[in-house]
DNA sequence: ATAGACATGTTGCATATACAACCTCGAGGT
DNA sequence: ACCTCGAGGTTGTATATGCAACATGTCTAT
């Protein structure tokens, strides 16, 4: 395989990649939000959780992996900084295997001071992506749901 | 702020958040990518790099950061390590500040064998996200290669 | 000339991600 | 009663990501 042949092999690679494309959406997507995000202490992914916890009140680290689509470890290790920084609560349920998350009122006034700075994130992604991002996005969650069964 | 105000307020971001939808897809796509790479001890988004790399004969390391929308001490780690492995070489050119990237036979040669790998996670990905998925998808990248100037 | 701004990379630190290995406990099967 | 198995979490290791600080070399304005 000479110089020629693989970077026809690239192009052909990079012309179709859906990874490429995802990532690099990824990335630009996610900077905006942890820099709005960035004067509370809060990662955009961080965020996402609190945001879970809220919604459902109460939560297992494997209800959130699965709704999340998370790795458990990475639910694990944050589920520990959220709870050094006392944004949630973790009680081993009494003869119980599975633990069980809440958000600490200092949590929900995260979240209110969050909303704030997430609006300037949106607003921003907004612009960026315009409206026929903004519905290729949902068609791309509305497909994940229906084959993942993803929150 | 108690818990049923937070609650709705968490359920109207997750309703409308962008930055949720776009981290879920990307963990969703790149582990279908990683796991078929895996093999090869190449992840995602060395793939990605070593593409581009092929695909432009060589590139200095800033010229990687532009087109890829990747920071610089990303750039700069993954490139050690893609050396460290054989796949590229770094030619500090004399008496100018930046480097030249350019890839090597074995470098070369893992595009190829990778070519195989990729095509499965493709095939994967196409089928999870369906045609309207990647329909949506090359509507994302194109708002993006206009308003952020990536390739 | 020389000082300061700027471009280019590297390194430190922290978080995010994922796989693998491990631990613990409860549920069934024998 | 005991043993295995599986579910649920934690920890080890490695890569990925990004901000901040730093090092270095170039270029420009004075």
């Amino acid at each position: 395989m000479n110089e020629t042949e693989a970077a026809s092999l690239a192009k052909a690679i990079a012309d179709e990649c859906i990874a490429v494309r995802v990532r690099l959406l990824n990335r630009v997507i996610t900077s905006l939000y942890d820099r709005a995000l960035q004067p509370l202490g809060l990662k955009a992914n961080q965020g996402i959780m609190l945001v879970f916890l809220c919604m459902v009140g109460q939560a297992s680290p494997g209800e959130v992996c699965k709704k999340l689509h998370m790795e458990k470890s990475t639910v694990s290790r944050n589920i520990d900084r959220m709870r050094k920084k006392g944004w949630v609560d973790v009680a081993s349920q009494q003869e119980a295997v599975s633990q069980v998350i809440t958000v600490t009122a200092a949590g929900r006034e995260l979240l209110a001071a969050a909303h704030v700075e997430w609006q300037k994130a949106q607003r921003q992604a907004t612009e960026l992506i315009g409206a026929d991002g903004i519905e290729a996005v949902w068609t791309l969650h509305e497909g994940l749901k229906k084959n993942k069964g993803v929150g």
